[in-house]
DNA sequence: ATGGTCGGGAACCGA
């Protein structure tokens, strides 16, 4: 089974592109982030005829997150019990909360939560204080989940390391790269979740994500903060990963690659 | 310290 994972930023806006992606790389189960659309509002018909169904957790104008998969949708879930604003819709859109959705594939066998962490905006910032609030809770649910076959998926907004970093010097006092991101990142690595696509695709100056500014693809000034993190059973069954590097390129683009992640059956 | 470019939704805000 192959799996990935792509912020999209915008799922109407890249619909074509995303069909393209599905079907040039064969992906069974795609976890998207930023969908930045109500469910009723997503472009589904193509994905449909496509062969696959489509499970979304649309939260507010930018942090939606979906589950596009052709081996079925098991027990889909939103959100995560301990999730500030776990269960109140409204909260966690007057909050600009981050965004989970998760759902089993047809056979059972895999559970796999496409996640979209908060952005902290700056240090110190109520964004930031909610963001490790936000991670330190889905670490303790993610506990209860390292025994089965699981996958967290997406954008971590956070870069574990200085060389997921084009320049560190440039982050000095930004989010993403404070040492309690990291830890609070880290945590769930002590806990028996891998990085099982870093083995794949090494660093240094391998990103995920690229911004819009400057050129910033163009001249590989990106950051790598994209993770496919598998409970133990589950980093047993990778036998392959890569990051799609040229779906950044060109006009249309978002500025994010997706991950791509091979399992073997179960 | 600031700016640069996107997407959404119709003026800027957030990434």
């Amino acid at each position: 089974m192959r799996i990935a994972t792509w912020n999209v930023n915008s799922l109407r806006s890249r619909i074509t592109r995303v069909e393209a992606f599905l079907e040039r790389h064969d992906v069974d189960v795609l976890a998207v982030q930023e969908t930045k659309a109500k469910i009723d509002q997503l472009p589904l018909m193509g994905l449909q005829s496509m062969g696959y169904d489509v499970a979304a957790a649309g939260i507010s104008q930018w942090n939606g997150v979906a589950i596009i998969s052709r081996v079925g949708l098991d027990d889909v879930r939103v959100g995560f019990p301990g999730m500030p604003g776990w269960g109140d819709a409204q909260e966690q859109e007057a909050r600009a909360v981050g965004a989970l959705c998760g759902a089993k594939d047809g056979r059972g066998g895999v559970r796999i939560w496409s996640l979209y962490v908060p952005n902290g905006r700056k240090p110190g910032d109520p964004h930031y204080v909610y963001k490790l609030d936000w991670l330190a809770r889905l670490r303790e649910a993610a506990q209860a989940w390292r025994d089965e076959d699981t996958a967290l998926v997406g954008d971590w907004n956070v870069a574990p390391f200085d060389e997921d970093v084009f320049d560190m010097a440039q982050f000095k006092n930004s989010t993403h790269v404070t040492p309690a991101e990291r830890a609070a990142f880290h945590a769930f690595v002590e806990d028996g979740y891998a990085d099982v696509v870093r083995p794949f695709a090494p660093g240094p100056e391998v990103y995920t994500y690229w911004d819009y500014f400057r050129n910033r693809y163009e001249r590989n000034r990106g950051l790598r903060i994209d993770f496919v993190l598998g409970s133990p059973s589950l980093a047993q069954r990778v036998t392959g990963a890569f990051i799609d590097r040229e779906e950044r390129a060109g006009t249309g683009a978002s500025d994010h690659a997706p991950v791509v992640v091979d399992l073997a059956d179960g």
